[in-house]
DNA sequence: GTCTATACCGTGATAGAC
DNA sequence: GTCTATCACGGTATAGAC
């Protein structure tokens, strides 16, 4: 277990700092200066600044959506012949995100906090998120979609824009519901959220989907 | 049906920017030449770029709060003495928005887009979503509480944490669910939005607070 | 009171020297 | 890999025009 090296420690402070304060609100110095390395050094390894972003938004992806890609096949082997339920789906989504919680490095925390900034950024959004995350997700939706016989595109999409808003709300952790609730809910509290997420969201499929 | 005068013109094109790319991405000599008026008008008007980015922010509080009150208080009163039903409820607090669509102000569109942005920022959302909408917030939870006979309080504001992150994506029309849909659904089509919305949030919120 | 022109000075990203 | 220089751009204050 040696020490991280001075390339990952940029691109730890870069992830911590950028979910915090969003692309333009964090500065290289103030990268470099997190990471106790020079200005430069960020320049050296990635390039431009919108490299590093980029860098450090892609670092975790392909991990993320292999873990959830597994969960989803466990559960159609399981479930096999029949389709798996949506619970199980949803599931499937959410659950491998609880090892961020559970797991000592606290960058996966900061990685879905950058993933709330960029999913709900009108200028990110489009292109950052389906470039990663789009094969994937229709994974699910194929999976939902024997799950949930006669769906149509339209209501399993609009579905999973509401899943993905929740889902994404979360990530961001900003304290809001805390205060809102008077300290009954913790945003920080990544289980108890899934808890009440899966059978809302699953509920909410079928009512729409289900409609026949 | 005059003019807008160049302090609403300076909002207007603040707003417009700030919810494109957030606080940090914009100067404020894009805001300036975006109204058609000098740097200085808008720190003579404003003072700092925080004073004006807040001020952007609660121009439109108001208002929305007011409209979304009443589309409350009208289905109280329609449904008295019953209470009204969860879909009402969730109904009169998303439907006011969709004046917005129609009316031919832009501007609307752009305050949800930077209700998007504020809402999902770690940094930004506790405070000022807080401070603006939780007052509102908690009378349509009072109303929940109604609808919902036995609901706990963690169980109906994780509910609602699920509602707000769905509609704020909504907000951001990110174009993402026309790219994931292969244009079978349309961000920009606030109706549609609503329309998948009511049923699904409905749904959950009975799934979730009606275990008993 | 409203508005413009301009100046100030710190800070930013980045390139090039070492 | 590191240090330093460059040069544009940022927020903001000020002076004065209308």
């Amino acid at each position: 277990m040696s020490q991280p090296t001075k390339r990952d420690r940029i691109l730890d402070a870069a992830e911590a700092l950028f979910a915090e304060r969003g692309y333009d609100g964090v500065t290289l110095r103030q990268i470099a200066s997190e990471a106790g390395v020079d200005v430069a050094l960020a320049s050296y390894h990635f390039g431009k600044k919108l490299d590093l972003f980029n860098a450090v938004f892609e670092r975790r992806a392909e991990a993320l959506n292999r873990s959830r890609l597994e969960a989803l096949r466990n559960v159609q082997r399981e479930s096999a012949p029949a389709f798996p339920t949506v619970e199980q789906i949803i599931e499937a989504f959410l659950r491998p995100l609880e090892l961020t919680q559970e797991n000592a490095d606290p960058g996966w925390r900061h990685y879905l906090a950058l993933i709330a900034y960029v999913n709900n950024s009108t200028y990110w959004g489009k292109q950052m998120m389906s470039k990663l995350f789009d094969d994937l997700v229709q994974e699910f939706i194929a999976a939902l979609r024997g799950a949930l016989p006669g769906a149509s595109d339209e209501n399993l999409y609009w579905c999973y824009h509401n899943l993905s808003g929740a889902l994404t709300l979360t990530f961001a952790q900003t304290e809001r519901i805390d205060t809102l609730s008077k300290g009954k809910c913790l945003s920080s509290d990544f289980q108890a959220a899934y808890d009440h997420m899966i059978p809302f969201v699953a509920a909410g499929f079928r009512q729409v989907c289900q409609k026949n």
